[in-house]
DNA sequence: TGATCATTGTCAGTTATTTGTAAGGTTCGT
DNA sequence: ACGAACCTTACAAATAACTGACAATGATCA
């Protein structure tokens, strides 16, 4: 995992880029505000520690123009003991945790995980089956990468077929799904459901079994 | 906002809540163990401030049953001073910052903001949408770059909208975070609010999902 | 104290979309 | 060729969302 350290004490430095190389993390060490403000801008690292006294640029500064420009990878920032205010700063200025100087390594080590934890977090929740990709988060989906809306039932239905995909699934099963299990039996509602969704997905989309039920097909070999 | 308090001193849960109240969030305050884990793992909190030192169970032990539980609300706790191995175990339990008594009030804000940010995937304290920009420090909003003014409750709607930027937010989840949970549910209020945000931004900021919710959008699409 | 103003919830009326139903057509397997 | 399974279309009821007006509330200020 790459990590930046911007650290002007070179004993410091030194010493705690030891111990996180020790750790597993893949360390760059950075002295000054202008290059380590490049090096954050064009190298991808998986979380930075940045120290707030600096020669050159100061760290408040650096951190601020990592985030203008949506370098968004987390930022621990080390402040002078008691000055908290350097701190509201600092977390105001887009930093994701703070430690005072002087520190016990244990305790940089565990802020580290948390941290990494918090920022890998993030994982986007989509399904993707064949050319078409639904995002749950915005409840919306793409068919070759143009939008098409789908109304509330037509999106759970589709939402629970691309979880099943590649599996048969039945008209029962889907009645169970999207209404209540007490369901009139003799109604067409999924068959019109289906219909409604072929005609905004394209044809080879969604194919029917007859007899069992729909299918939600992965590979479009037409 | 809704924040869950958990403190068992009622000096400083009075004090803190007030602070609280007047900053926007929505509070609800426990001083016992079992009965906040419960308010935790049932309602939905967009924060919660832990007490470590508590009656019945210990706030560490609160903690890590409500992330066995994927309550993934961010949780910042507060420690007693000076001991830090208590702070990298809450850490490591899940909390998302520690905060040492006795405290600034004006720390407490910062972190919480930056926690709250953190859990939604933005790096800054500057949320852009659009043309629009809204600084969680100072609660101001600009639209091409002029300022616009906004109640309490407007802003407290549009902040979490933009906290959840991108992402379809449904009526229920803003009435559970801008009214307490027992509001009533036949009520229109949100879709005021969203029409009288609407006259102040301009059209295209937030969209209708209709049957889904409503999204805070970069404004561009159509 | 009383007037004024902003805020916010409620309501009623309107518009737009969604969805179940029914009726008739088509396809498939046997 | 027959029936069952499935498709398609149109329609009407139900539902969701928008809007403007109004009232209650509370803050501000002379």
């Amino acid at each position: 995992m790459r990590l930046l350290l911007v650290e002007d004490d070179p004993l410091i430095s030194r010493d705690v880029a030891a111990v996180l190389s020790k750790n597993g993390y893949l360390v760059d060490t950075e002295s000054n505000g202008e290059e380590a403000w490049f090096k954050g801008d064009v190298e991808e690292y998986a979380v930075a520690i940045l120290d707030l006294g600096l020669p050159g640029m100061d760290g408040l500064s650096v951190l601020k123009r990592w985030r203008e420009n949506n370098r968004n990878f987390p930022v621990l920032i080390l402040t002078a003991r008691g000055n908290w205010s350097e701190r509201v700063e600092g977390i105001d200025a887009g930093a994701d945790d703070y430690l005072a100087k002087p520190f016990q390594m244990e305790e940089l080590l565990a802020r580290l995980r948390a941290i990494v934890r918090r920022a890998s977090g993030q994982a986007s929740p989509v399904i993707t089956a064949g050319n078409m990709r639904l995002d749950t988060r915005t409840k919306s989906l793409t068919v070759n990468g143009s939008p098409v809306e789908l109304s509330p039932m037509e999106y759970r239905c589709l939402h629970f077929l691309a979880l099943n995909r590649d599996k048969v699934v039945s008209q029962m099963e889907l009645t169970e799904q999207l209404y209540a299990q007490d369901f009139e039996r003799d109604s067409n509602s999924v068959e019109v459901l289906i219909a409604r969704m072929r005609r905004k997905l394209g044809k080879g989309v969604i194919t029917t079994k007859r007899g069992f039920g729909y299918t939600l097909s992965d590979g479009d070999n037409s």
